[in-house]
Order: C-alpha cells, then sequence, then structure tokens
DNA sequence: GTAGTTTTCGCCTGTGAGTCTAAAACCTGG
DNA sequence: CCAGGTTTTAGACTCACAGGCGAAAACTAC
C-alpha cells in the first residue's frame, strides 16, 4: 500500500494531513492518508489517488518517495508493505477536506495508527534536511513572498527561529531566489516597503555546496 | 521484489556486482542480484537472503534502503515493484563469488537488464553523496589504512581526484578518523613511513556541518 | 517635524575547504 | 657515510560562505 504525509505551514506551524480511521484496526486513530495499490499501478500514481479523496492533488507542489516498511508486526493481524511519501503544500492555498480529515502540528501529534509516527517524523526530518541544501522551499512558499514572510515559512518547518536580517541572503547568494520587482506596502505600524520575491526554479535543484569533497579545479 | 547494489572498490575502482541471466526475460545479461519476497519477510531480510547466494553477507559492512521502483514497464510481462538496496563491501576481503557473478566497474556498465542500469547508477549518487557528508567511507575502507590509502579508496568512490595532501584533513577536522599508533614501513623506494588511522565509529553518523540553515547559538 | 517600525544594506568575524610549500623520515646507490 | 630520490606529514595562506551586528532607508502615526 501507499501513505503520504502531506505536510503544510499553516498558522504559523508545520502541520501534517491526518485522517481519522473509521474501522478497525485502530478504530478512531489517526493515521496518515493512503491506501491500496492497484494492478499494473504506479506507486506514485496510487498515492496520487488516494490523496484526491483528502485534497486537490493539485495544490501538491512537490512530491517524492520517502521509504518502503516491511516489519511484520506493522499491522496487527496482516502483513503488508507501505510505501511512503513525501508531499508539500504551499502556504497560499487551503484546499477543502472532508470531515474526518485535518491538519495536525507536528510538534504536537497525537498518537497514530500502525508505524505512521515513525514515518511522519521521517517526513519530517527529510523536509528539514532538504531545505537546508535544495531550493525546496518552492513547495511550502506562496508563488511570491517578502524575505520576512518566507523566513517565517522556514523557520516553522525548520522548527527553529531563523535569523531574520541575513539569513536568507543565502538563499540570494545561492541563486534561489529572484526579485519580481513588485513591492508590498507596509502595514499600520510603518516600516520600509518589502521587496517581493519568487523562486528562480520550481523544479527541485540541489546546491552543489554540499557536496563537501568536491572534484580539483 | 527486492534488489540491491554492492559496490566495492577493487583494483582501483569503483565496482558492482553483477550476475548474469540465465533465462528469459533477458537470458545472458547483466542484473542486478535479488529476488522474489517470501511470506511475512522484511525487505532487508529478503535482500540478505538472496545476497547470500552471491556474496558473503558477513562482509556487507553496510546496508541502507534506496528506492522502490513500479513503472509497469520495468518488466516486459509481469507487473512487479522492486526495493531496491544500497550494499557496502570493504576493500580488505574478497568474498567468493559464484560462476555466474562478478564484479563490474561501475563506469562502464555493461548493458543492464530491466530498469537495473538507473538503479545503479542511483545507488552510485546516494554512495557518492553520503560520502561527503557522513562518515560512510568506513564501509569501503579497510579496517586501518594510511592516508594514502584511504585517499585512494575515496577517489575512486568519488570518480574524482582527491587531493593527496590536505583533503582528508577534513575527515580528521570532523574527527572521524582517529589514530592507532602503529606506522606502516615505507616501500622500498623509501620514503617517511605513513600513520595508520582507523574509523572513530562503524556506525553511520551525519556531520551536522551540511545543515546549512543552523539554529542560532 | 518627531518618534516608532520594518526592511534592507554593508561590514565584520569565524570556520572550514582547498592549495601550496616546506619539513620530516626513510631508502638506495655510490 | 653522504647525496639524491621518495613518500608522508605539517604549517601557512587564500577563498568562499554562513552568521551576526549595526546603520541606513523608507514608510506610518501622532
Amino acid at each position: 500500500m501507499t501513505l503520504a504525509t502531506v505536510f503544510q505551514v499553516r498558522t504559523g506551524d508545520l502541520r501534517v494531513l491526518l485522517w481519522q480511521r473509521a474501522k478497525d484496526p485502530f478504530a478512531g486513530a489517526w493515521s496518515l492518508p493512503g491506501g491500496y495499490l492497484a494492478e499494473a499501478e504506479t506507486l506514485e500514481d496510487s498515492i496520487r489517488r488516494h490523496l484526491a479523496v483528502k485534497v486537490d492533488v493539485r495544490e501538491l507542489a512537490h512530491l517524492e518517495q520517502l521509504e518502503t516498511r516491511s516489519e511484520p508486526g506493522r499491522h496487527p493481524s496482516e502483513w503488508q508493505l507501505a510505501t511512503a511519501y513525501l508531499g508539500l503544500v504551499p502556504l497560499d492555498v487551503d484546499p477543502a477536506v472532508p470531515e474526518d480529515t485535518a491538519w495536525h502540528p507536528v510538534d504536537s501529534l497525537p498518537t497514530l495508527a500502525f508505524d505512521h509516527a515513525p514515518i511522519t517524523l521521517a517526513g519530517r526530518e527529510r523536509l528539514r534536511a532538504k531545505l537546508s541544501y535544495t531550493n525546496l522551499g518552492f513547495a511550502l512558499a506562496p508563488p511570491a513572498f517578502t524575505i520576512s514572510e518566507l523566513r517565517d515559512v522556514y523557520s516553522a518547518a525548520l522548527g527553529h527561529e531563523v535569523s531574520p536580517t541575513n539569513l536568507q541572503r543565502v538563499l540570494l547568494r545561492r541563486g534561489v531566489l529572484e526579485l519580481t520587482g513588485e513591492q508590498r506596502p507596509p502595514g499600520r505600524a510603518g516600516g520600509r516597503p518589502a521587496a517581493v520575491y519568487r523562486f528562480r526554479s520550481r523544479e527541485l535543484e540541489i546546491t552543489d555546496q554540499f557536496a563537501v569533497l568536491r572534484p580539483p579545479a
């Protein structure tokens, strides 16, 4: 079967899409969205199909495979394989979700069914790591944003403060951001108007920077 | 089913363990070792079991999951899932392999069956990346070695020259290496005797160094 | 106009990678 | 035993980038 940890930054913290099980096993418990694989179906097609029931799949800005779990004890009665995916939804969209589905803050998870808790944490770890050495922020950020807004997205996703002033210049220096030319008018309290940026690319790109043992120049 | 890309540095280059198929499909073609999953078996148990036919599994210094492939076209007649693993064998051992099995230089691969060529390259990429930001070298290097010997291992695995002098000091500074106290006598041509090092840990450790957006101090 | 707020820019520092050169330690041949 | 060759080790230097501090810019409210 396929599962997905779908993350979004909402109201200032990183949340994961969970779904409350109706039937046993683990009736009433929260779990990751997903379901069984159909015949001759790609894993990615499968998770997209199951996710479509919960969220508008067009809102997924990124989807990648995480890992496949196979421990016999992960399901109380049957033995089943589960391939987990990592999905990301940008800040600016609010996809409609069914009654039994909700965005849970990943820092205060309820008890999850099966082995979904470690899978969720693995998804979070993958996200945090890739935020550091790729341009993956594009999948969490809105299409255009000020540096302050982007800073909020990053600190929510990374789980720690991100220096307001210069830290995002990392992204500028790496060339992952570019100016749109627009400006955001200041709020009621005043302040200098903020420049509006966007990600130069919405495809995943890896900073060569993290390859520490480089070929000679 | 499960597959594995098992790498070893032999005679100066990075090689992958391949196996020549006896039966159709792809009879005679080279392919990755692996096989079908047994009932209630862990994926890792499965690949270990299938590898045991080809190499002495105790020689595997590292084994981790790579990815699961599911494209319907990857097998000409059936539709099957394949979970690929990355395995590493240290330089100092020479496990006995059957007649139909050989170590192929990964830079000049023959035509491989199924989608085994991209899987092999994915394994190599994972290996190269992790050599940069983890201590994964322990799984390719012998238990004790001089810096020169380690340099040869790294340049073979990374596919480019590694600066003889100082580059390995990266590993010292990071604390992944430690002195054994022994010395290696010089060869016939003379030269200063080399200090013998070992990896401080033979468990996978990640350099925090690569997390670029760090929490404030 | 003055005070307060927010963003942006420039400068400084520290760290670690990469390179170069010299010194150390050893062998061989005369 | 000394001179020249060889390999390893250590130190010095440069460079790039992350991180932090503070000042300047640009605006609102009173």
